[in-house]
DNA sequence: AATGAATGAGTTTTCATTCAT
DNA sequence: TATGAATGAAAACTCATTCAT
């Protein structure tokens, strides 16, 4: 909600309130409404209202229903990776200690109910708008994957880790975290201890990578990281 | 699936009234299109058609649409946890051990896609059904995460792997399995050497369960398990 | 319920139990129904399942679902106007003594709601099937109302009741009566000292017969009814 | 009636947008489907049709078919008792003066089949719709009536009218009128020298009030009114 | 004679999209 | 730009009627 006011500055036009502003109103009611009910059970009024304009002003900004939604993941899936991948890429060393680094950041990040909500809303709606999908594969997945695998296949080469294989170690890596993230609300069951509807991120990611560091540990036999 | 191709062999008397066939029919005709097209997009036309009956049919046997996908994850979510939690139950001993022996038939049962095709389909639908994930909360993972749980407590507190918080270990556990399983086709990446559209649930498994397991080992200067 | 029982005597055969009273046990079951819920609401299934039978048993003695109807009506309008015409068709003297002395016979008849219960139904279904306001007008009301009529042209002309119009004087006779009877349940309001839902046809009936007996009384400086 | 007129005139702008004419016309568009053929048997497309405007434009105006209905009533149901309760209500002296000052005035409202429409549509479709009923009751009758009954329940008191019980005064008055003009045409017999399809309820009104003033006649071994 | 599974035309209702203003 | 009335193509659901058994 606040970062809908964002852009909305002094310095706009007084009598043309955030005209500009119009189309990233219409996403946020719109990733409310998506979140809430569902593409195809929300209408196009329903977005039109809460953006607090009339139905045909919708289609002003976007030609179709479809392009809300693909406007929506666009907007969304823009920013998602960024430097840090570029971060990963330049990475030499065991990358435990990078990861340990960024696992804050990330856990900071996805605490954002408006940010998980993007990918939460693609897995549903993929099936439909395959196109979705598509754009997370190729900007964020196609982006981040590979920059990991290369990341545990340098670490495993260099005998910071023992021997693994990459592919598979970034999905055992990122794993738990998104099935928690995407999937929680769906099938989560109460955790004692834990506040209602969400067992905490950051409590989930300490105790993986606890067990999951441990488990790349390279044999005690073996020699140091060479060099 | 053994028992829905009852009655509908050869030998079926003359393509009608098969009563106690149809029901059976037609939710797989409906998972069928649920998968292909979702819910929403799914007409009972189509699914009545690819039931070879129309569209009155269905109404004998189903009040409405709703109640389609309802027994259909009805049916599927029986069968699912059975005998499997009581062993776990019952178990003592080295959480992994267990757990390796039921890597493979899970992986097996797991590789049926028409069984993970319930789940997926849950996630999807969630929102506008929730008494769906309710029905898979209450009777799969209301039964099989507290007995993981109670598991690894177990194990942890017999000394056959190092302490850890056991609701997160469960987690760990599934994770990257499920993460596979319910969000591979919507996010996964092609992987070399892997069959297009499958890493082969086996493949991840073993690496799964080869870190996880060494993240589990007990500290070296620990005594071995108690007695 | 009691006269559905009846034709059901021990000498029935004992194997085909009342066979030919199905059709009239079907013709109760509808008149309830549609009574409860009117001609459209009801469907085929509801009258058979009432009548302890088929809906395809339904269609073994009756055409269609309307001729379920007409022949509801056809059954109930015979016995109505029977001999009651004939002893009005043959009486001479003054019609308030013949009217007094069918009024009581009249309340008791009307006071079956199974009796109302078809001139209602024919009220409310005579948009959709004249045939039942026809059958009504031929069978009943013509042969009634004709007979009434000439009561009274008689009655006037030989000096018992004052000259009045006999058609209209008709229509005055019945009309607070079958007002009551037809429409209480739709218009009526309560009256204190009445049985909820019913002011008492006999009730109405002494009120009525009172004034209108009154209204019709010769002028006193007239002479008595001719010799 | 005569608002209904507005806006619907030569000089209307275009054909579209009257969006204030638009609920009436489809009311009018429905009263006289609802008339010829039933609530049940008029489907939306017809009402809408006859309007002039498509199926869709209906639910711009009206939430349901069954709000069509209710709103129908409610707008005929309004107007009809207005002043004259108050005007009865106020009265003292022969309740035969007053009513017969307000019979034309009633004669001519009731010859618009238009008026006449709604009570007989309450008539056949109060089974399912109660609540048309329940309006006509608490907004119609249940004003008139008591009205009426104290009218009579006064002039008998005062001795202008001969004593009677006043509930049933009412339904006296009341029954030939509402019986001819709700059942007439369902009912009703031909009777020469009248129109086709109307015997007149001026005829009628003039031949019963006759009978039913006469019939109200005080004793004539009374005193005069009170004082 | 009796059943009840099956049909499919018909009905109400929704909603993305258009377009006159 | 902005509105919202209007459209019409679906879609869920009903039910009288048929017919194989």
């Amino acid at each position: 909600m606040s970062d809908r006011e964002r852009d909305t500055g002094e310095n706009a036009p007084k009598f043309r309130r955030r005209k500009e502003a119009r189309p990233d109103e219409l996403l946020d009611a719109a990733l409310d409404l998506f979140t809430e009910q569902g593409f195809d059970r929300t209408t196009v009024e329903q977005i039109a209202r809460r953006a607090g304009v009339s139905k045909g002003a919708l289609y002003l900004y976007f030609p179709s229903k479809d392009a809300v939604i693909e406007a929506l993941v666009d907007r969304a899936v823009g920013p998602i990776v960024g430097e840090v991948v570029t971060q990963i890429e330049g990475y030499r060393g065991d990358p435990r200690v990078l990861l340990k680094r960024f696992a804050p950041l990330f856990a900071a990040r996805m605490s954002d109910p408006r940010i998980v909500a993007v990918p939460k809303l693609v897995v549903r709606e993929a099936v439909s708008h395959p196109q979705l999908a598509q754009m997370y594969r190729e900007r964020v997945i196609g982006r981040a994957v590979p920059a990991l695998t290369a990341l545990f296949r340098q670490g495993s080469e260099d005998g910071y880790i023992r021997p693994v294989d990459p592919d598979m170690a970034v999905r055992c890596l990122l794993g738990p975290v998104l099935m928690h993230l995407l999937l929680a609300d769906v099938f989560g069951i109460r955790v004692e201890g834990a506040t209602p509807g969400d067992i905490g991120i950051a409590r989930l990611l300490d105790a993986h990578l606890s067990i999951f560091f441990a488990g790349l540990e390279p044999a005690p036999e073996q020699e140091a990281p060479h060099g």
